[in-house]
DNA sequence: AAATTAATCAACCGCGACTGT
DNA sequence: AACAGTCGCGGTTGATTAATT
């Protein structure tokens, strides 16, 4: 049997039926729960409707501009990861933020990937604009050398088999990326974290957590089990994901 | 002013992941 | 292990509104 379900936009009525359900009995089973508030959807568009339109907090109205480049940046490592994009941008739902990439960032996007490449740098003479020395809030340090910009590098002297690179990724951010490389000779778990330590401070590894979905701390036994361990940092800006070598 | 086209965004659909039996 | 039910995600559609001709 089935009693034919409503679809199409939800009427006033609709929605104030559905809060006043989950306000007084809270969100049980989706599926079960239209029957007993008395409406004739099927739990998904009560779902939808619900994270998308009705559940408090929901930000509505236009987009500011930090959310946009947050979006850009995002889905710039991410890609269509809409719900992982949204949890970034608190009251944005998964949809909203699909479809303001589908209606005004898409373009952009795409005419970044036109653009030519960064200007060449001098490998004797390393301009420090997209090495490690210019991403904010992080550690100064002087043990790198031979910078390249685009290439790999020794990152620090202690640990010669670890090293960071810049490059600009497909959306035209520059994105810094540093990995450990354990080559097959088992340090201890302190090299690890020295390593990242004198890359990337406590406090900007707990940024990381907070701006990407999918991170994990590098200092751990996982990823001193794993030979290479990485992370990049957008130039000046966030700290993004952990990308396997290439 | 009417017709046409473009932009917007709420909602639907299919599918995969997860959970419980 | 297999199956069923549920949930969440991402692609897509289609109705409505705005802009243009």
């Amino acid at each position: 049997m089935k009693t034919d379900l409503k679809k199409g936009s939800w009427s006033a009525e609709e929605d104030q039926k559905l809060i006043s359900y989950i306000e007084k009995y809270g969100i049980w089973n989706w599926s079960q729960m239209p029957r007993f508030a008395g409406l004739s959807r099927n739990g998904k568009s009560c779902r939808l409707r619900w994270m998308n339109y009705l559940k408090p907090n929901v930000k509505r109205g236009n987009f500011s501009k930090e959310e946009e480049e947050i979006i850009l940046h995002s889905h710039s490592l991410l890609g269509n990861r809409w719900s992982a994009i949204a949890s970034k941008l608190p009251g944005r739902t998964d949809n909203d933020v699909k479809n303001y990439w589908h209606t005004h960032l898409k373009k952009r996007a795409i005419k970044h990937k036109k653009l030519p490449e960064k200007p060449e740098q001098n490998d004797t003479n390393p301009s420090p604009t997209y090495g490690l020395d210019n991403v904010e809030g992080t550690q100064q340090s002087t043990n790198h050398s031979n910078y390249v910009s685009g290439s790999w590098f020794t990152f620090d002297d202690d640990n010669p088999s670890s090293s960071c690179t810049t490059t600009t990724n497909d959306y035209g951010f520059d994105q810094f990326t540093a990995e450990y490389h354990d080559a097959g000779s088992p340090g201890t778990i302190d090299d690890l974290q020295l390593f990242w330590d004198q890359l990337c401070p406590v406090e900007n590894l707990e940024i990381a957590n907070n701006h990407l979905d999918g991170f994990s701390n590098p200092i751990s036994q996982d990823s001193y089990n794993d030979p290479i361990s990485s992370y990049s940092i957008f130039n000046n800006d966030y700290i993004t994901n952990i990308l396997p070598h290439p």
